[in-house]
Order: C-alpha cells, then sequence, then structure tokens
DNA sequence: TTTT
DNA sequence: TTTT
C-alpha cells in the first residue's frame, strides 16, 4: 500500500542547527526541537515532560535554518518521519528516526531576546519561504520567517523523495516563474 | 502571526473532477470527497454521518486529477482549507470554503472496479506523483497513484502560495533536475 | 470507505468567542481565526492575504474558550472540517464549513498585552487542558493555556463524534481516573 | 513554550502487534507499521523505500489492536512522536522513538485476505472506535474498524497525557454518558 | 461579521 | 450538486 507519512511539530530550537554538505554540495542541516508537554497526573499534580524530536532540512532550507534558526526559538516543523538504521561499530545495528522537515515557521519570541533575530518579530511570529523560483535572496536585510521546501518534495507520505527534482544551483538561480493570474479568484466555479 | 493552515482527509471522491482553466491557461479541477464518519449514539446506536468536502487542485494536479480521480474511488487530500466570499446577485456576500489541495493520493479500491482503472490497485493502494523536474509523463501506460504539487507550493500555512513560482508549461518541459546524491545515506549526523 | 478528516490551524482568534448553549444544556462556542499567509508572487512582490476560519468548540471547551480565547490573540487549533447545510429564507441550501475542533492551545502573545491575560505568558506561549477526570477549575488563579477534548470525541475522521460520551457535569465532576503507573517508562519494549 | 505534536502515518502493519501489561495492568500494545515512499530519481527511474514506524497504542486501544490489527493489513495511525532512552548494557545512552497512538482506523484490504478478517471490508476499508461511556464490546460478533482513545488524553502537542484520566475498567462498565442533543443541528451560529 |  |  502507497503510504503517507506526516510529522508536525512545534517547539523550541534545542541548540543551533549545525549544516553539512554531501560530497555533491548538497547541504543539511540538523538541529532537535524540544517539546514541552504538561499535564495533570492522577494526584491533579501538574507534570511537564519534553521530547527532543531530531529534524533534518536538506538543501536549500539548510540554510535558512543555519541563518536563522537559533537555539532557543520558537518553530513549527513540517515533514516526514524517517527511521534509518546503521551498523554500529560493535556489529549491532542502531535506528535513528528524524523528521526530514520540508517546511518550517518561526514561532513567537525568544525569552531573552537581543533585539535584531528574526525572533521576537514585533507581533510575536513571522515567517520565511524559498520558493521554487529562487524567490529566497540570501543576502536579504529582512530576516526571513518561514520555509517550505521548494522541490517537489518529500512527498510525504505521498510520494517519494529524497531525490529533490530540482538543484539546488537551480534554485538559486533565480530562474524566472510564473505565478498563477491574477483572474484566479473570480473562477465561478 | 504568520499562520498555518493544514488538512488532511481521505473518503471517496463524490463526482468525476471538473476541469477548468483561466484566461491564462492554468488548470483548475474541483471536484469533492465525501468523507465518512461514524460513531455509538447515547443509546448505543451505530449512527453514521457524510461530509462532504469541497476541493480544487491548481496547474499540472488539476490534469492529473481529472484523467485519474473517479467518482467512488478512495482518495487522501493534504491542503489547505480556504474560505472565500462572492457577491450573490442579491448583493449578499457569499462564503465558499475548499481545500486548496496540494497533494493527493489514490486509497483503496473501487467495490465495483471494472478492472484497468487507478484505483483496485493489486495492492489495494498506489500512488503517482508529478515532481518538479516534469516527472509526469501524461501518455504513460502506468496509471499514477499519487500527487504532489511540484510547485514550491501552497505554503498550506507557512508560506504564500496561489502564486506559484513555476509554470506548467515549464513543468511539462521536462527540464532536467537534479536528484539528492546517493551518499545521502551514509551522512554521519 | 471509513473517512479521514483533521484540520490543523494557527492563526489569531478574529473575534471574542461567542458561547451558546443548546436545549439540553451543552454548550457551544464559536469564533473564527484569522489565519495569514504570505508569497511572493511572479514580480517577487511580496503578498498577503488573511482567510477568516470559522470554529466551534462543543462542551466544557466552550466554556474554556470563552473566558480565555480574545481576540487578538495567538491560537492553534485541532479538529475536523465539517460542512452543514441549512435552508435559507429563500428556500436555497447554504452551506457552512467549521472547524469542530477537539484541542486547542494558546500561541504566543499579544502585541498590547496589558498583563494578566493568558496571552503573554513569560515564554512567549503557554497551554491548557482540561482533561476527563474533571481538572479544569474554572476559578483557579493561573490561566490555562491549551485544551484538549476530553470526551472520546470528534473522531475526527476516525470515529464518530457529535455524541460526546461524557456529559459536562460529568467533567466537573472531578470523577476519579487512573493515571498510567509511574513504571511505565520501564517497560522492556 | 508550549509545544504540539502530531503524526500522521498511513501503511501496513509490519507484525502482529504483541501486547504487555504494566505492574498495575494497564495494556500497552506495539507494533510497527511499514510505510512506503517511491519517487523517481535524477535518472527518470522509479525507486521505492520503506520506512517502518514503531507505534504503542495504551490502554484499551491496545486490546483492540491485538485482537483486530493482523500483520500486512493497512492502518492509519494518528498520535504523538515520543523519544525516550534508556542506559544499554554498556552504559550507553540509547533512543527509541516511537508514535504512542490516540487513534488508528483500519484501511483497505490485504492482497491474501482469508475473508472474515476486519481487512478487506466489502468497501475497502473501515472502523472501529471505543468511547468513552465503554461503547467497546469485546465480545461483538462485527469486528470494529476504527479506534480512538477515549480518554482526555495524549494531548499530543496540546496537553499532558500519559496519564489519562480514565481507567480502563471504567471504560468497560459502560457507564452512562450523555450525547449531544438532537437539536445540536438547528442551532442557528 | 473579522486578527497580527 | 454528492461517495462507499
Amino acid at each position: 500500500m502507497r503510504g503517507y507519512n506526516r510529522a508536525i511539530i512545534m517547539g523550541n530550537v534545542a541548540r543551533d542547527p549545525e549544516i553539512r554538505y554531501t560530497a555533491t554540495q548538497r547541504a543539511v542541516a540538523s538541529f532537535s526541537v524540544a517539546v514541552n508537554r504538561s499535564w495533570k497526573d492522577q494526584n491533579g499534580e501538574m507534570r511537564e515532560e519534553v521530547c527532543f524530536i531530531p529534524v533534518v532540512v536538506w538543501g536549500k532550507g539548510a540554510e535558512v535554518c543555519e541563518r536563522y534558526l537559533k537555539k532557543g526559538g520558537g518553530v513549527l516543523v513540517e515533514g516526514r518521519i524517517n527511521v534509518r538504521s546503521y551498523e554500529a561499530k560493535t556489529g549491532e545495528k542502531r535506528y535513528v528516526t528524524e523528521i526530514v522537515a520540508d517546511n518550517f515557521q518561526f514561532v513567537g519570541g525568544r525569552r531573552d531576546d537581543g533585539g535584531a533575530a528574526p525572533y521576537g518579530a514585533q507581533d510575536g511570529g513571522g515567517s520565511f519561504q524559498s520558493q521554487g523560483g529562487g524567490s529566497y535572496q540570501s543576502g536579504r536585510g529582512s530576516a526571513p520567517k518561514s520555509y517550505r521546501d521548494s522541490q517537489p518534495p518529500q512527498n510525504d507520505g505521498f510520494g517519494p523523495n529524497d531525490s529533490f527534482p530540482m538543484d539546488i544551483s537551480e534554485l538559486d538561480s533565480g530562474a524566472a516563474s510564473v505565478a498563477p493570474p491574477e483572474d484566479e479568484a473570480d473562477i465561478p466555479f
């Protein structure tokens, strides 16, 4: 059966994203998100727990992460759950589970926000996004707040994926793109 | 505040998708999905209800819909909730709510499946997908089973949207695309 | 086919929730959420749009809404999409679509937060929840921040629903409940 | 920040669920779901991959799982991602990630369905659900097809959770519950 | 009928 | 305007 696989989490970035590059220069950022959860136990006592969920972002999004996601910042992440395995030096098979994100968005502000960071925008949230046609300008002054994978993506659940149909260089090239016409709104369904 | 907006529904296509084109030749398919829900009422009686949820698909996906989604078929749809308004002839403002899909997937089979349809795949499900680089071949023999919007999309919740950064013609042009390297798997996070 | 139906939205409360009661005294709160979305159009211009999504909350949650959700506040809502119809005075059939929430959570803070409100918690977010056993204390000093329907609920997608298996009065009665044992963690799967 | 944590996956049960009981007799079922994903790589070749995602179900749902979820069957699971750690005999800290489900539903049919199983229902899908008031009758002839946690629970993302406010025995007792009134529909919002 |  |  064709599967479906989607995860949506919101929490605080637990440590600054780390970026790495594959041999072919594809970027991968990794970080984890601390998701707090609280509940009342059988004695009516309030209890809390944090869950640290590892996240990876491929391609252009990786760079956005590295630049703008900072430890402590609030973030909403959307992606697919991926379980990969590797062989430990001991020969055992070990498993690693992480969310392969195709979409993320800054949320809220930091308690101790120094000021200029993308977090703590005047309205307690913001967003950034890089779209296919190469809309992301790394050198812009205004901080991006949200991001959505521009590649045919992750097929989180629906489709294939890790083989993005579009190269980063392509994204950066600012290739022309055509937006939907203004008249879409008046189509009488 | 930067919003988030995502809907995931699964049910049966209530009527064959209808396709239309905007002045600029952008395709839009519309159909509705019958989502069944059942519960036990206070008397322990089983009760059922259907909810018909309107869905629209823009661009290339619209054509995939028209060709493969058929009345009665099972489908999983992912997208954002959109509320648009229009003025009735009486002058009143009317509202229309629909899911603007960026992803859909065939699910299960039809009771009375004649055979060749994309539904009723041998394993009770299947999928198709059109990815950025133009992977969808309209004339192929094998029926696609799932679809994910190849445009930077929908920003369902995260990002912008209806102005897709990539034109349909582009999608159809089969422009080269570079997939992630084989070695991605061995990156030691 | 058994359907699935789930919507997750985040945005700002567009107007203070209104509460009503059915003949049998079941509470229903209704409000709408302004979900902002921005994107770059074909000219690279940033564009924005808001979508106002109607939400209803049944039962105890309705009261939580009324007390704590205020116009302008950030909120994350989870529920199922419901389309109901009614006959207009003109005889036409009209449709209303809304999210029947089973879960909601305060997010971020208000720009002009006066202070004591549940919004604007020191860490830019918070949550409240009323659980089956009657954990919600209306008179408490500390503002709740999140809520999850304690009734077998909504079966958003999965199950039945509007016939909640538990009465509001029951919820308030603080009926005993048994939490999972402390030792759950050490279960060797 | 109050977190949010939700995962929705659909795939095939990879092995028959195993059930265990805590010292206090709370049931826990565990199994994993094989989620298939396919995509076209840079050479236009179709590729496929499976991801095995571990799932646990607490309480009454565990018994439903054990009785009705069978290896190979299609299933849709909804829950929160949980990462727990334990100390290996070597002293190292190891991590286990699983979905703590609060909702699941049978989907589609098995390729080699022998006949009577809950899978392969005549319409290619079905559902079961156990609601608070004790609607689940273990001895019933008709196979349940879907399940939703009846406890206030999971607060997947929103709330606390693992301390369910309602005991299984309670669920089985068929304690009275009050469903929403028939007249809900006519409330003029 | 709308929010930041 | 509706599906199984």
